[in-house]
DNA sequence: GATGAATGAGATTTCATTCAT
DNA sequence: AATGAATGAAATCTCATTCAT
C-alpha cells in the first residue's frame, strides 16, 4: 500500500531514494470512485474514467484492486462502515431524538442509498474478495435495519408515533426521506431536520 | 443519424400492401425494453439483452431505432406521455382530493421515476432524435412539475396544508413518495392513499 | 422487366389491372447507382444508399440484379458500351481529327475513367453474371485502347505527333486528359478541345 | 470524442520510464495506413484490413486513433507536410525551372493525389481530431495552389507560357500531370521531366 | 412484381485486464 | 511500485441478402 500522498506533494521533503511518483492513495482512488458510482450509477462505472479523473495510470489502480468488482465492493463497503459507525454512536434511549440523530446520519452519507441498490449488482463472481466485501455490505445494511427497527418499535411501544400503521411502511417512508433532494440547498443536517418534522407531523395543516 | 425510408413508417397502421409479419410490435419492444431498464437501470440496459427478452434477431431492433439511446428515450416518453395524460385528466377544484389522485397517478407510471434520473444521462449526441425526444421528456416533466406547483399553492391558499414551511420543500417530499418501494405488495392504489395518509398526517401520533 | 416508368407517373393512365406502383426503371436504377458509385467510389458504393436514391424499396432492387456486384458491373458494362459505340462511330482517316473526336467521346463519358480503375475490384467469385460482365468490361477497354494505339500510330508514320517519345507515353498522357477537371465549366466539348489544343501544342509560348 | 491519457503523449520521444515495448511505430502505422489507401482505396480501407498488415492486434490502433477517419487524416496530413516542406524549399527565381521542380515533388508524392479527392470524403462528424486534420490538409492544399498561381503568372508575365489560355486551365493540365501512370517504370524524377517536356513543347511534331 | 420486415455475417469500437520495462 | 503499451472479449452497428405477404 502506497504511503501517504501528503508526502510527495510536500515536495519539499525530496523523494526518498529513487524517482518513481506516487500516482494516488487509495483514498483519493476510493474517493473519486464513489463520487462517480454516485454521478454515473454503478453499472456505467468503468476504470477507463476512474482513470481519467485520477493522476495515474489506468494500471495503477491494479495496484490496489485486483479488478472492477473489487473497487466497487470497497466503495461500498467503506461508505457502509461510515455509516455504521456513526448510526452506532447514537444514543437509542430516546426513540424519537435518536431516529432525527440517524435521519442527520443518513443524510450525510447520503451516497449509502445509490449503493444499497446496486451492491446485488456487483458481479461477484471472478473476485472472492468482492464477493466477500459485498457479503460484509449487506451484513451491516442488515444490522442498520435492525436498529432501525429496534427503535420504530420503542418509539411505538413509547405511543410517540402511529400504531395504526405497520412497521414496515412508517420504515420504508422513513428511509424513503434520505433520497429527497435538498432543492433549498441547506446544509445537510438542516435539511435533514425540516424533512424530520414533516416526516412526523405531515404536511397537511394542524 | 437518421434512420432509412422504412423508419418513418414505423407507426403506419394498415401497411401499404405486402410485407412479411412483424415479428414484435413496436409496442412489445418498448414494453420489453421499459421493464429492463427497470430492472437492471438505464446504464445497464444493452441492447443485447433486449434482443434476448424478444423474439428474433439483435440486428431486427436497428430498423426500428438507431441505437440504443433512442430505444431508451422512446421508452421515457412514452411514459410520461402516459403520466401527462393520466395528470391531465385530473379535476383540479379540490387541491387535497387533486393531490391524492396525482399520487395514484404517479404510483401507477412509477417506471417514470426510474426515469426522470436517466433521462439526464442519455447521450444525446449520436442520435437527432433521441436528443429531442430527451428534451420532450424534460419538457413534459416540467409541465407535471407546474401542475404540482399550481395544485399546492391552492392547497395552501386553502389553507389545507402547512404555510410554514417552503411549497418547494412539500413538493420535494411529496415526489419522492412515489419511489417509496411498496413493501406490503398492496394494489397500487391502495398503497398511494397508505402513503398519501402518512405525508398529510405525519407519522407521529397523533 | 418493369414497364417505363413514366407510365405510372402520368397517373391519368390509371394502373391497369392491379394496384402495384412500378418503383423504378433498370435505366433509372443504373443512373443512380452510377451517379453514386462516381460520387463515392465503388468500394464505398452501397445498396442501402442507392435504394435511398431510388423511389421504390431496396429489397426490389433484387427483382433486377441478383447482388451487388451486378449492380455495379452492369453500370460499366453499359457505360463501356456507350462509349465503343460512340467510338466506333469515329472515321479514323485524318488521325489527328479523329484524337480530338475520341478525346470529345471520352469527355462526354467521363465515368468511364471512374470504372476502368474499379472494374478489377468487383468480387467476382459470387456471380458469374457479374464475372461474365467485367470480362466484357475489360474486353471492351482492351478494344478501346487499341483503336488508340492504332490511331496515335498512324499519326506517328504521318508526322503529325512526335516520334522522339515512345507512342506509350503520349496515349497516357492523353488519356490522362479525360480526367482534368473542367474548371471553366464550359461545354464538354470545348473543353475537350481546349485540352487538345494544348496536349498537342504544349503549354509553352511558341 | 479525445483519446486517452495516453494519446497525447505519442509523440513523446523519451518515454518518461517504463511501460512496453511498441509493437509498431506511429510512422510504421502510417506507412502502412498510407500503402493501403493507395492500393485500395480510401473508401475501402478498413481498420481490419490495416491491423492485418501491422504486428499486434487490431484493438492495439485504437489507443492512438479513434477510428479509421482518424487514421486517414492523419496520413494526408502527413503526406500533405511532406509536399509542402519539399514545396516550400523551391526556388521560384525561375519560373519554368520552379515548375520543372514543383513536378518532381508532386510525383514523388504521387499518394497525395489520390488523398486529394479522398480529403472530402472523410466522415469528419465523429471525430473533431479528423475534422482538424482535414482542415489542415484543405488549407495545405490551398497554399500549394497558391504557389502554382503564382509561379504560373510569373511565367506568363516572363513570356514563357502561353498567355491566349487562360491559367487556371493551364494549372488544371499542370496538375493532372501528377496523376499520370508511369508506364515506362522509369525513376519518378525522369519521368517527370518526360511529362514536363511534354506539357511544355506538346505532343504534336515541330 | 414489389415491398416491408428479418437476419446473419462482418466491421467498428470499448474496456477490463495483463505484460514488460 | 508505476506505468505505457498490448490485447481479447464483448458490445454496437451496418449492410447485403432472403423471406413472406
Amino acid at each position: 500500500m502506497p504511503r501517504d500522498k501528503l508526502m510527495e506533494r510536500t515536495s519539499l521533503k525530496g523523494r526518498g531514494a529513487m524517482g518513481r511518483k506516487r500516482a494516488f492513495t487509495e483514498d483519493e482512488l476510493l474517493d473519486t470512485a464513489e463520487a462517480l458510482i454516485v454521478q454515473h450509477g454503478y453499472s456505467s462505472f468503468h476504470l477507463k474514467l476512474l482513470a481519467s479523473h485520477l493522476p495515474g495510470a489506468r494500471s495503477t489502480i491494479y495496484q490496489y484492486y485486483a479488478n472492477k468488482e473489487e473497487v466497487a465492493a470497497a466503495v461500498m463497503k467503506r461508505a457502509m462502515v461510515r455509516a455504521l459507525i456513526k448510526a452506532g454512536a447514537i444514543d437509542e434511549t430516546d426513540p424519537l431524538r435518536a431516529l432525527q440523530q440517524l435521519l442527520r446520519v443518513y443524510m450525510e452519507e447520503a451516497d449509502l442509498h445509490y449503493f444499497l441498490g446496486d451492491a446485488r449488482k456487483v458481479d461477484v463472481t471472478q473476485s472472492a474478495k468482492a464477493s466477500q466485501q459485498v457479503k460484509d455490505v449487506l451484513a451491516m445494511l442488515k444490522h442498520l435495519r435492525g436498529q432501525l427497527d429496534r427503535i420504530f418499535n420503542a418509539a411505538q411501544k413509547q405511543g410517540t408515533i402511529r400504531s395504526d400503521i405497520p412497521v414496515k411502511v412508517l420504515v420504508s417512508l422513513f428511509f424513503q426521506l434520505i433520497n429527497t433532494p435538498n432543492t433549498l440547498q441547506l446544509p445537510s443536517h438542516e435539511w435533514a431536520d425540516y424533512l424530520f418534522a414533516l416526516w412526523y407531523e405531515g404536511s397537511g395543516a394542524h
